[in-house]
RNA sequence: GGGGGCGUAGCUCAGUUGGUUAGAGCGCUGCCCUGUCACGGCAGAGGCCGAGGGUUCGAGUCCCUUCGCUCCCGCCA
C-alpha cells in the first residue's frame, strides 16, 4: 500500500465498496455525534465521509483531530445506510470506515475558516492566503485560471504562433508608466528596469524573421492599484505578426478570444463577430472608450434643440462658446419623477451642479419637468422623436465642452442603464475600438503629446506624413493611428497597434511630439538600429489575462484570480514583501537612503 | 497626492438620546449525544470598542488628530 493513499478524495464510487482504501487530506468538517463521528476529509480533487464509532481501534485518537489538520486515513468502503446518501456529493453513496490515523499535520487554532462561505477583510485572506486557497471558491478560480491559459496556448500554437521568452531585467524607458528598479551591483549607479510589457523585444523578434510571436507575458508597472488593476505586476497574451495589417490581426486574435470565452463562458453568450467602433463615436455614444455594450442606451448630440431655446442656461452656454454642445441620454422607462429626482440627486453627489431631465408620461405628452417648462412642447417633441422615447420614458441632458463632460455623461449613461434594469447580464459582449488619435493637445504643458501608444503607425500617407510642420496643428491632431482596443463588458482587455517600422517616421512621429532626435536615439537606439536594417512592417496587441480570467470566474477583483496578489498598496503581507535589506547589500550596490523625515 | 466608505471578541456584525456589568451568530475549550453532512444540547474562555487627544459628573456613542483596510480620482506609452 502507498505510503500516503490509494485513493484520491474524490475518487470513491459504489463499485468501490468493500476496498481497503487509504486517504490523505485536510479535515473539512468534523461532526462528532459523541458514540459516532464523522469527518468530510478533503484533498484537491473532492470530499470523502469518513466515520469512526467505538468499534474502531482508533476511535480515542479520531476524536482529537480538529479542522484543518491533514491526515491520513485507513479504512473500508462501504455503502452508507440506505436514506443518509447525500447526491450532493460525487462520494454520496459511500463512505469510508476508519480503522487507522496517522496525523501527517496539525493546525492551530485558525485565523480563517476554510470551511463555509462567510466573506473576511482582505488582509487577513492575504495573509493567510494559503487558507484561503483551500477554499473552495478561489481554489476553483486558480484552477479555471490554469485552464484558460492552457486553452489560450493551444489555440494561439494552433494559428501558427510560436512561444518566446524575453528578458525579465532590462531598460528603463522613458514613455508611460513608473518603472520598477533594480540596481546593479556591476555598474555603479545604474539600474536594470522591469518590462512594462515586452513591447521592444516582441518587435525585435518580427526584426529577427520569426513572424508570429506570442507569451504569456509577466508586466511590471510602478502605479497605483485599482479593482481591476493589479499594482506592481500582471499578465498578457502579448501577440506580435509580421507582415499584416490591422484586420489580419483582427482575424489572428479575435477567434482566439471568442473560443476562450465560449469554452469558459459556461453558456452565457459570447459576441459572434466582434463590431468596430470608432474611437470618437465610443466616445459620443458611450461617453467612454471602454463601453458596455450591454446596455443598450446610446446618447446623442441634441444642442440644435436647446440653441435658442427657452432653457436659458443651455441656450446662453451653446451661445457664448461654439465648442459647447448637449448630449442626451435617453432613458426607456425612466419616465417618472422620482427616477429622475433620483439621478438628479446622484449627480450631485458626483460633484455636479445637477442633471437636467425632460420625462414624457400620460397627459404630458409634450414633456414634463423645469427643463420642458422652459424649452416648449415642440421643442420637447422634437427630442423625444430623434431619441426614439415615447411615453413612459425619459432623458438627461449633460451641456458644456465633450472633452469636460464625458468623464460625467459616461457614468451617468451606466447609472441610468443599472437603475432601470435596461443592462443585460450573463453575456459577453465584445468590441473592438478603432482609430485613436495619434496625437493630443497637454493643456498643462502647451504642446502637442502622444495621445496613447508612440510606436503606433499614424494612419497617413507616408509622405505627407513627413512634410508635416508646426503649423499643421489641426491637422496633426486630427491624425489616427493604427491602434485598436478590445472591450468586453466595459473592460478594457487588450491595447495594440501596428507599429511604426520606419525609422523615418519615427523620428517624425518624436519630433511632432517635441522629443529631439538625440533623445530618440539615446533611449530607443537599439529599436532604432534594427528598424533601420530591414524590418518588415509588423503589428500585434495583447490582452489582459488576469482581466480576461476575472470576467470569466464572474469576480470583480483582480485579486480572486492571481494566486499571491499583493493589497493596494503594493505590499505581499504572505511574504512580506517589499522589505528592508541588510546594509552589506546596500553597500554592494553603492545605494545609500535618504529617507523621507517622519513627521 | 486627493476624496468617499469601513474599523466593537479569532471572524461576521448589533449596540437606543452620551448613563449600571458592551451583546448575538460562527469559531475555540469542556461536558453530553450512534446517522450527520451549516448535526444538535449544556456550560465556559475570549474585548485597550484601531490609536492618541479633547468635551463631559460620565464616551463604543459627540469633537479633533492619526493609523489601517477598501473603493474611486490623479496615474496606468
Amino acid at each position: 500500500m502507498h505510503r500516503y493513499r490509494t485513493h484520491t478524495c474524490g475518487a470513491l464510487r459504489e463499485s468501490d465498496i468493500g476496498k481497503d482504501v487509504r486517504l490523505a487530506g485536510w479535515c473539512h468538517r468534523i461532526r462528532d455525534h459523541g458514540g459516532l463521528l464523522f469527518i468530510d476529509l478533503r484533498d484537491h480533487y473532492g470530499l470523502a465521509q469518513v466515520v469512526a464509532d467505538p468499534e474502531s481501534p482508533v476511535f480515542k485518537l479520531a476524536e482529537t483531530l480538529r479542522s484543518e489538520w491533514v491526515v491520513r486515513i485507513d479504512g473500508k468502503v462501504r455503502r452508507r445506510p440506505a436514506g443518509t446518501e447525500n447526491p450532493d456529493l460525487p462520494t454520496g453513496a459511500i463512505e469510508v470506515f476508519v480503522t487507522g490515523i496517522e496525523v501527517l499535520g496539525s493546525a492551530g487554532e485558525l485565523p480563517m475558516p476554510v470551511f463555509g462561505e462567510q466573506e473576511y477583510p482582505e488582509d487577513i485572506r492575504l495573509r493567510y492566503r494559503f487558507l484561503d486557497l483551500r477554499r473552495d471558491r478561489l481554489h476553483g478560480n486558480i484552477m479555471k485560471r490554469g485552464a484558460i491559459i492552457d486553452s489560450i496556448r493551444h489555440r494561439m500554437k494552433a494559428q501558427g504562433f510560436f512561444e518566446f521568452q524575453t528578458p525579465i531585467l532590462t531598460a528603463s524607458s522613458p514613455e508611460g508608466a513608473r518603472d520598477y528598479l533594480v540596481p546593479s551591483r556591476i555598474h555603479p549607479g545604474k539600474f536594470y528596469a522591469l518590462p512594462q510589457a515586452p513591447q521592444q523585444f516582441k518587435q525585435l523578434i518580427m526584426v529577427s524573421g520569426f513572424d508570429r510571436y506570442f507569451q504569456i507575458a509577466p508586466c511590471f508597472r510602478d502605479e497605483d492599484a485599482r479593482a481591476d488593476r493589479s499594482p506592481g505586476e500582471f499578465y498578457q497574451l502579448d501577440v506580435e505578426m509580421s507582415f499584416v495589417t490591422q484586420e489580419d490581426v483582427f482575424e489572428a486574435v479575435e477567434p482566439v478570444l471568442r473560443g476562450v470565452f465560449e469554452e469558459f463562458a459556461g453558456g452565457k453568450p459570447v459576441t459572434p463577430k466582434f463590431p468596430l467602433i470608432a474611437y470618437a463615436d465610443s466616445m459620443r455614444q458611450y461617453g467612454t472608450d471602454k463601453p458596455d455594450l450591454r446596455n443598450p442606451i446610446k446618447m446623442q448630440d441634441v444642442t440644435a434643440h436647446f440653441r435658442g431655446s427657452g432653457f436659458k442656461i443651455f441656450a446662453n452656454m451653446i451661445d457664448g462658446d461654439s465648442a459647447v454642445e448637449v448630449w442626451a441620454i435617453p432613458a426607456p422607462t425612466g419616465g417618472n419623477r422620482a427616477f429622475c429626482d433620483r439621478m438628479n440627486s446622484w449627480a450631485q453627489s458626483e460633484g455636479q451642479p445637477g442633471l437636467g431631465y425632460i420625462f414624457w408620461r400620460e397627459g404630458e405628452e409634450g414633456g414634463a419637468g423645469p427643463v420642458a417648462k422652459n424649452v416648449g412642447p415642440e421643442r420637447t417633441t422634437a427630442m423625444r422623436e430623434q431619441l426614439g422615447l415615447k411615453v413612459g420614458d425619459a432623458a438627461f441632458f449633460v451641456a458644456g465642452k465633450p472633452k469636460d463632460f464625458v468623464k460625467f455623461a459616461g457614468p451617468a449613461r451606466n447609472k441610468v442603464g443599472a437603475e432601470l434594469g435596461l443592462v443585460a447580464k450573463d453575456r459577453f459582449d465584445f468590441c473592438w475600438i478603432v482609430d485613436f488619435p495619434m496625437f493630443e493637445w497637454n493643456e498643462e504643458d502647451k504642446k502637442i503629446d502622444f495621445s496613447h501608444n508612440p510606436f503606433s503607425m499614424p494612419n497617413m500617407d507616408v509622405e505627407k506624413f513627413l512634410k508635416l510642420d508646426a503649423g499643421d496643428q489641426e491637422k496633426i491632431l486630427s491624425i489616427k493611428a493604427i491602434q485598436y482596443d478590445i472591450v468586453c463588458n466595459g473592460i478594457e482587455l487588450s491595447s495594440g497597434a501596428i507599429r511604426n517600422h520606419r525609422p523615418e517616421v519615427m523620428k517624425k512621429a518624436f519630433a511632432i511630439a517635441g522629443y529631439p532626435e538625440d533623445m530618440l536615439e539615446q533611449k530607443f537606439g537599439g529599436m532604432l538600429h534594427a528598424l533601420s536594417l530591414g524590418a518588415p512592417p509588423h503589428g500585434g496587441i495583447a490582452p489582459g489575462i488576469d482581466r480576461i480570467v476575472m470576467l470569466l470566474c464572474g469576480e470583480e477583483n483582480l485579486r480572486e484570480v492571481v494566486l499571491f496578489p499583493m493589497n493596494q498598496r503594493a505590499e505581499d503581507l504572505l511574504m512580506g514583501a517589499p522589505s528592508e535589506v541588510t546594509p552589506k547589500q546596500l553597500r554592494e550596490l553603492h545605494i545609500r537612503l535618504n529617507l523621507p523625515e517622519k513627521t
